[in-house]
DNA sequence: GCAGTTTCTGCAACCGGTTGTGGTCATCGT
DNA sequence: ACGATGACCACAACCGGTTGCAGAAACTGC
């Protein structure tokens, strides 16, 4: 083990270069860098670059206040949507350097609230709220403490922060205007759970798309998911062909219920899609290498990312500006999971 | 926008009571809690809980110079591959009260060193580098200065650091056993690049575990994809057929590289595991969900992750333990991809 | 040549914690 | 009754930056 010399701080720059700390502190800052004289500057650049100077950016934050760093709760990381956004979020933060603070919360409201609080005591300037709950005392509490938070693909019962999430409603009608076209009736919707936010507004969207096409709810029952799993879409499913054998076709709350819904129409000798059709929501990674390939609906979730960083930077800059809301268009994309019912 | 009164800080809670902030901070420190009579503590901790007082994790870090903070370089979180690493690192720092910082690469030399930089002036307390590239002068910079580092799934020509990692090639030699079990002796690689230290180990062992059965170089071809991807996976395999239309059976140096084969022997007529045989690497989510479900070499990657951290923290425990190596076994999961070849 | 600016830089306080040192006071032994 | 011991706490310095303020030097105009 070699002697590690700790890395050089301000004070050794400024008195290589012959300096006070201070104008050193200046010289570096490009925004106050014309308060020094032109050629110290230079004096004080080069010195930091001979000593590979590299400023201390907890000792930064801290006396201003501002630490450039976002916090980041989602649910779970491991779920395919999340990377996406992340990423969205990483690379539209990192092009005005800020960094993103990951927390997972796994859905549990209890390490929502600790893992809020733990990015809080790091000083981040804001939040980018991922996580899937309708409700959480959390918020009521953040904005009455003045924070900056967007909420990602989640939306409050009441407007207390700016929103980016896509157009679920319209994706939604899409997805069932299609069902429609090739001669479907006969819809059943696995919605997600609907003490989630994608879980009630989808639902409520199958609910409005079915009845401007007068579709009668007995021909389009809905059966609520208790998670957005593969199992618990495969059980759900199950139920629904006890109770309605009659349907021709699914739509399910997102990829993950597809996926346990193909699944279980394969245990019960059903041709997807012959015997039935099967849309998606989400468009998640390799829902396009399935047999048959899923139709579903795109959520572009990189874009979704960057525009609620964008606009939490923005909320950042001018904190009282109103509140604005995003919402992206989604679009079906048609695959060979749907097709014409049998006649 | 209410007026927002700043946080509390220690000096608050001193202040209510009655103490100096040194015995604050002594009191809610469990380990320096004994140097402080225990009725003041309990005052001091009571009127922390009133103030609902949260330390400033910055200051806290600057003055102790420890931030209990893990910088993650990974090159891309949009694989597959990663959010379990991640969450794996994730879960075994939070049982110690760390946290991990995470940096994409994109496998991006330059970037790799800037994001490098950037992690090491938010003084980090070490590294956790799951990059792929087989060597950066990052590395022996790092050695140099001490920093603390753990490479994950990575290995560098020289053992600068202590590495996690899957026996690779125990899983190869698993892989190409099961093949020639079957009947197989016509078998191919597509390799994945050999500037990455996977591509590089898993190429070696291919070479040795056909060498192990006798098997001719010439019956034995491999080639090299130019990247772990899809397209280049079948473009390798569009090379290969091309130039040896005899082989029977596969052997994908990982699970995306697979899948460009699995779509190239599609478009030539060819039947897998009919016509052939197909083994991938990593068993990444989804693979099971393809048809043919994949027969591919399962890898821990949670594990792995969690093995990295603990290893990581260790070492930061006591710097001078000799750099121990973990690999950790691999098996093969044999599902539909692999047949015996038609006699 | 002198008052008034402007430009530049140093001083010192501050951000919010932690920790070494030393002083006060009660307790104890003799 | 008195010095020694130890428990407890306050003081102050420090971590590594930033920034308001003031003073010195140079420069302006007359």
């Amino acid at each position: 083990m070699i002697a590690v010399d700790k890395p050089p701080t301000i004070a050794d720059v400024a008195r290589l270069a012959g300096v006070h700390k201070a104008t050193a502190s200046r010289a570096l800052n490009p925004r106050t860098s014309d308060q020094v004289n032109a050629a110290t500057a230079r004096r004080v650049v080069s010195a930091a670059k001979r000593l590979r100077y590299q400023p201390n950016t907890l000792a930064r934050s801290l006396s201003t206040r501002r630490s450039a760093t976002i916090g980041v709760l989602i649910p779970d990381l491991t779920n395919p949507l999340f990377p996406l956004v992340v990423r969205g979020i990483e690379d539209a933060l990192s092009e005005q350097g800020y960094t993103a603070l990951l927390a997972n919360t796994d859905n549990d409201p209890e390490r929502e609230q600790t893992q809020f609080e733990a990015l809080l005591s790091r000083k981040v300037d804001g939040f980018i709220l991922a996580t899937a709950r309708r409700d959480h005392p959390l918020l009521r509490q953040a904005h009455q403490q003045g924070t900056a938070v967007v909420l990602l693909n989640r939306s409050t019962d009441e407007p207390l922060f700016p929103v980016v999430a896509g157009d679920d409603a319209a994706g939604v009608h899409a997805a069932v205007d299609h069902l429609v076209a090739l001669g479907h009736r006969r819809i059943a919707h696995l919605s997600g759970p609907t003490a989630m936010s994608t879980g009630f507004t989808r639902g409520r969207a199958f609910r409005s798309a079915v009845a401007a096409h007068s579709l009668a709810p007995a021909e389009t029952p809905v059966v609520e998911c208790g998670s957005y799993t593969e199992d618990s879409g495969a059980a759900a499913t199950r139920r629904l062909l006890a109770e309605h054998p009659e349907i021709t076709a699914i739509f399910a709350g997102n990829d993950m219920i597809a996926l346990g819904a193909l699944q279980e129409l394969r245990e019960h000798r059903l041709d997807c899609p012959g015997d039935v059709s099967l849309v998606g929501f989400n468009d998640m990674r390799f829902v396009d290498k399935l047999v048959p390939p899923l139709t579903t609906v795109h959520v572009p979730h990189h874009q979704l990312g960057a525009e609620a960083a964008q606009l939490l930077l923005d909320q950042l800059d001018s904190p009282d500006r109103p509140a604005k809301t995003v919402s992206l268009p989604l679009d079906l994309v048609i695959r060979q999971s749907t097709a014409p019912p049998r006649s």
